[in-house]
DNA sequence: CCGATTTGACCCTG
DNA sequence: CAGGGTCAAATCGG
């Protein structure tokens, strides 16, 4: 355990120094990608060594990890990460052991749900990524981080030893394109302003050519990028994407360069230059999005609004 | 009227 | 049997 939280404490570090050298990197996308490799190596590692703790110990607390995870240090570090320069808005935690990409990190597997829950496999069971999606800030923070993706919610349970219930989500699209995907969403105990994001199953949606998804980069790669598609509003063009589908999926989060029409997705506001100032306006573009409901006309005044205003405008059920 | 949400009941798994 | 996951009727809202 001491190992692990050395390994943590280091992955935290990393990103630390990652996150001081950003401006130099700016430049050196392959620099900045290894050292992303990097610290996505530590937290692997970190990672299946507490899966390996967690079998050990699910059956007396073996939520105690996960808690400590999200919760004291580590809560306290990843917050320091991630909260440079205060833009810790609609930011977005990943951690995963995906080849250099950033991808959803896969907790399911480690052989216990939930926390201090028993684990549960069902036959079906799909593939399921986990992420931590910070919604801090916001209007109304009751609302589920958009994602780019269309969903439909079907259900809401009180989950034992949380505070919140769960909402269960399913595309939108489910019975049009036989879309598996699924998504249950949890506020943590003692962050609730994070939400514990779960999918299950990919989207089938954006294959088929009628199919009227935006590739799912967003859902893919990071819920803090999903400003294409306002919940509610959909059919983008459609287009024939299986063959761009690899790019969607295989692609670095990289500058924006061009990426605005990439896709044919829907228009899309395109900030800074560089991949590092990207994400920061982007996560108050995706607040305001959040904020705005379904309504695509406001975003825009929302967008460029005053923080404050969008807070009122977020008040405001559209 | 139609689609989304809510919510209690039911199902399934461990 | 407990508890997570899903269904489906009722309700809401545009």
């Amino acid at each position: 355990m001491e190992e692990t939280n050395s390994l943590v404490l280091y992955g935290c570090k990393l990103a630390r120094e990652l996150e001081l050298s950003l401006p130099n990197m700016a430049n050196h996308p392959s620099l900045l990608s290894s050292s992303c490799d990097e610290i996505i190596r530590v937290f692997s590692m970190a990672r299946n060594q507490l899966n390996v703790h967690e079998s050990q110990v699910a059956e007396h607390g073996g939520g105690v990890v996960q808690d400590w995870l999200r919760s004291t240090q580590a809560m306290s570090l990843l917050h320091t990460q991630f909260s440079g320069a205060g833009h810790a808005v609609g930011g977005l935690m990943q951690f995963s052991d995906g080849g250099g990409e950033v991808q959803p990190v896969d907790v399911a597997d480690s052989g216990g749900g939930s926390s201090s829950q028993r684990p549960r496999r069902r036959k079906d069971d799909m593939d399921r990524r986990t992420e931590m999606v910070r919604a801090p800030r916001m209007g109304n923070t009751e609302i589920p981080p958009d994602d780019g993706f269309t969903w439909r919610k079907y259900g809401q349970k009180e989950i034992l030893g949380s505070r919140f219930p769960r909402g269960y989500y399913r595309c939108t699209h489910q019975k049009q394109y036989h879309c598996p995907a699924k998504k249950q969403v949890q506020r943590l105990n003692n962050d609730p302003t994070t939400f514990q994001v779960t999918y299950r199953g990919d989207h089938t949606c954006h294959l088929s050519s009628t199919a009227p998804s935006a590739p799912p980069i967003s859902a893919q790669l990071s819920p803090a990028i999903s400003i294409q598609q306002p919940t509610t509003t959909h059919s983008p063009p459609p287009q024939p994407i299986s063959s761009t589908l690899g790019h969607w999926l295989s692609m670095d989060i990289q500058p924006m360069a061009g990426d605005s029409s990439a896709g044919a997705g829907p228009s899309r506001v395109r900030f800074g230059r560089d991949h590092v100032d990207y994400q920061l306006p982007v996560t108050d573009l995706a607040d305001a999005m959040f904020n705005s409901g379904s309504s695509s006309n406001n975003s825009i005044d929302l967008i460029f609004s005053p923080m404050e205003e969008k807070w009122d405008a977020g008040e405001k059920k559209n």
